[in-house]
RNA sequence: GGUGAUGUAGCUCAGCUGGUUAGAGCACAGGAUUCAUAAUCCUGGGGUCGUGGGUUCAAGUCCCACUUUCACCA
């Protein structure tokens, strides 16, 4: 065991955001989740290095950036700036955020591969693959797409069917096209060079047995076992941007190769940041090699997600093991964020990035705290439920926590002069402090949950203390006063206990708080400690603020627009791929906000109607009855939202556009057989359509 | 399709190696209270633990089948 004069040395990380995207609310689930152990180790007086950085390598990157018509490394600088920012202002305090496409990470990696390769442990190997005749490059089959093989679906990519879910090669699509070029790909020969993983089973068997992996994972890996291990292809040809394999000109290391070895080269550039001389051998602290060698006696833990387990279980050891550097002692898998119960969705606007979420709801330490309430260290997803959200954020942190101070300091404030005089032994102080190994232990075993269930437990037990003292009775007669003192004094401790514990989750917070309180930062042997007599406190100050539903719906409402403001033109990766180009597979709805297809279009019949009758509806607020002639024998009903701008003596005798095959559907004041089309947003609306003259009832809007 | 997970009160979740009338928070109802940016305290209603079989003296907890949702398939 660490002792305080010697302590643990931790490395930890995270897995590293692809510098492709935004920072959204399915990433922060994993930082938040490192942060909190993290800062919990670090109040235990462990010595703990958190180290991340982006993943900037690839043809997604290569590519956007020419779209965008600047180079690579100002788009991975500008990302790199937003995704530093969003960490930050999310509390996630990493000790170095670095880029993979950094000196340090090129030397490693080129290092690594000369390693393995001197081993034996690298091939090479032709191979045929599609090629874009007109961009001259190799295409990674997430930029091949053509018709499935299996149900025929269009537009499908080069490696699964979103429609019927086949998978297959990219050879099989049929009438396959470039995404890139639109070009018809060729197929072309190319030597490939490939880590040979296959010769790697029996060290990653034994190493999957040392109870590196949680159970579920361990169990996938089983199932990896029984496929077989096939060897890994680390290279692409040029254009990639990349890192050059030594010797090899023209091939470029595949981005899942560095990008690891990227956690080995923040932590080299923290090396030499805490070396002023940049003689990293000789100074202060931290020796890079004291953490890497085979035989480090450091620990090293990867939080990752699950979809990336393959690379961090099987890839990464190996590679590590080959190349004569140390394992990682755990990996942590979690699971993914839904929100609602459902995947995010761009539509529903629960697609959420961690810049809109700061927008709207402000304080990032209710996601953190709502985050850490569900987390638990299991591969299970974690539900955002944005109701459940609110609720508990209220009530636990607001209604239980906050309200212990806010109901006891102004008595000692007004009444004492801010200071202090607590009891010598008051028996729900004492079960507060009881409680400090439980919940240590599960910040340890990463069961969040269990421990802020915990908490809040203690903090119901204070909240019933002060009820039962009553303390404000006490204030209102004669000679209680040193009583009253006490309890409110006790009732602080008990505050000051509960913010120690919930620190890990809520530093600022806490940061305020010992202001507050006038005590240094709190560290977990703190809960040894007690406010003393005669301690002065600051005056409270109102610490949080209740959240507000509507700040949620502005926030699901502004990521719906968001989407219809700007369409992006890249294919928009799943809401959880964050990791380059294996990802291959974007949701269909991603795909659907892209672009629909012609035949998507037909389904929707169009049809000039006239408005032959409009007229109020009684008790209807929004709605206007029309009656619409599209050349059928009886007019459609149709309700429609339009009566904030329109008189309906004015529409009568208007030809519009109206959706003729919609579903009816009953409305509280009768049936709706279709519906009007009419344009709206913040700057007005809505606005009926009106075709050109000429245009008659019932003819068909293509 | 294969594999791994998952399905417990309206909602979000606990239930360790099988053992008394299945728990919590939120929501809801009633009461108390007024110190606290309506917070707090007490009480209560509410679940055939996905479905169907099986093992057992005893199953939410083990086994089998089906089914829900999610993920992965290099």
């Amino acid at each position: 065991m660490a002792t305080a004069n010697n302590p643990r040395k931790i490395l930890v990380t995270s897995a590293l955001p692809y510098a492709n995207g935004s920072i959204h609310l399915g990433h922060l689930v994993e930082y938040i989740q490192t942060d909190i152990w993290v800062r919990f180790h670090k109040m235990q007086g462990h010595q703990v290095h958190y180290v991340c950085a982006d993943d900037t390598h690839g043809t997604p990157i290569m590519l956007r950036a020419e779209k965008e018509g600047i180079t690579p490394e100002t788009l991975i600088a500008n990302v790199h700036k937003e995704h530093s920012a969003d960490f930050s202002e999310f509390l996630v305090q990493f000790d170095n955020y670095y880029s993979t496409n950094a000196p340090e990470n090129k030397e490693l990696s080129q290092s690594i591969y000369k390693k393995l390769k001197a081993a034996g442990k690298i091939s090479t190997k032709t191979i045929e693959q599609f090629y874009d005749p007109v961009k001259n490059m190799f295409l990674p089959d997430r930029f091949i797409k053509g018709e499935c093989p299996k149900c025929h679906a269009k537009d499908q990519y080069g490696d699964s069917c979103e429609v019927c879910g086949a998978t297959y090669n990219p050879t099989e699509l049929i009438n396959a096209y470039s995404a890139v070029s639109g070009a018809a790909p060729v197929r072309k020969e190319t030597e490939h060079y490939f880590f040979k993983l296959s010769e790697c089973e029996q060290f990653l068997k034994d190493w999957t047995r040392s109870g590196t992996l949680q159970g579920e994972a361990a169990n996938k890996m089983g199932e990896w076992f029984e496929n077989g291990l096939n060897d890994w292809d680390i290279s692409r040809d040029a254009p990639y941007f990349g890192f050059e394999i030594p010797d090899a000109p023209g091939k470029y290391f595949y981005v899942w190769l560095d990008a690891p070895i990227g956690y080995m080269a923040s932590f080299k550039k923290l090396c030499a940041e805490n070396h002023p001389s940049g003689d990293e051998n000789q100074k202060s602290g931290l020796n890079f090699d004291e953490y890497w060698a085979k035989d480090s006696q450091t620990e090293l833990y990867h939080f990752i997600g699950k979809d990336i387990l393959y690379f961090h279980a099987l890839f990464w050891p190996a590679t590590l093991e080959f190349s004569g550097h140390r394992k990682p002692t755990q990996i942590f898998a979690h699971g993914f964020l839904t929100v609602n119960g459902e995947k995010m969705s761009k539509s529903r606007g629960t697609f959420v990035t961690a810049r809109s979420y700061l927008d709207h709801i402000k304080n990032p330490e209710y996601l953190r705290y709502y985050y850490a309430a569900k987390l638990n260290s299991t591969m299970e997803d974690i539900d955002l439920n944005l109701e459940d959200f609110v609720a508990r954020v209220n009530s636990d942190l607001v209604g239980k926590y906050i309200n212990i101070a806010s109901r006891t300091a102004g008595f000692i404030n007004k009444r004492f002069e801010g200071q202090l005089n607590p009891s010598a032994n008051n028996t729900v102080v004492s079960e507060i402090k009881a409680s400090a190994n439980v919940i240590a232990e599960s910040y340890t075993a990463r069961e969040y949950g269990k421990a802020l269930r915990e908490i809040m437990r203690l903090a119901d037990l204070a909240n019933g203390f002060v009820a039962d003292k009553a303390p404000w009775v006490m204030a209102k007669q004669e000679g209680q006063d040193a009583v009253l003192q006490e309890v409110c004094s006790d009732a602080l401790e008990m505050f000051r206990l509960l913010t120690l514990y919930l620190k890990p989750v809520l530093p600022k917070l806490a940061g305020e708080i010992e202001q507050f309180l006038n005590i240094a930062p709190l560290s977990w042997d703190a809960v040894a400690t007690s406010l003393l007599s005669q301690h002065r406190i600051n005056a409270y100050e109102h610490l949080i603020t209740r959240v507000d539903g509507k700040q949620i719906e502005a926030m699901t409402e502004a990521n719906k627009e968001n989407l219809q403001a700007t369409p992006t033109l890249t294919p928009a990766p799943h809401s959880q791929q964050r990791h380059a180009e294996h990802q291959q597979a974007a949701s269909a709805e991603a795909a659907e906000a892209e672009y629909i297809s012609i035949d998507d279009f037909t389904k929707v019949d169009l049809r000039i109607a006239k408005i032959v009758n409009a007229e109020h509806v009684e008790g209807a607020e929004k709605l206007l009855k029309l009656s619409l002639d599209i050349g059928e024998d009886k007019p459609r009903q149709v309700f429609a939202g339009i009566k904030s701008a329109y008189d309906p003596a004015t529409l009568i005798g208007r030809l519009t556009v109206m959706v003729a095959n919609l579903a009816p559907r009953k409305m509280k004041f009768g049936m709706s057989e279709g519906m009007v089309l009419a344009a709206s947003d913040e700057r007005g609306g809505p606005f009926i359509l009106s075709p050109d003259v000429g245009a008659a009832a019932g003819m068909k809007v293509k």
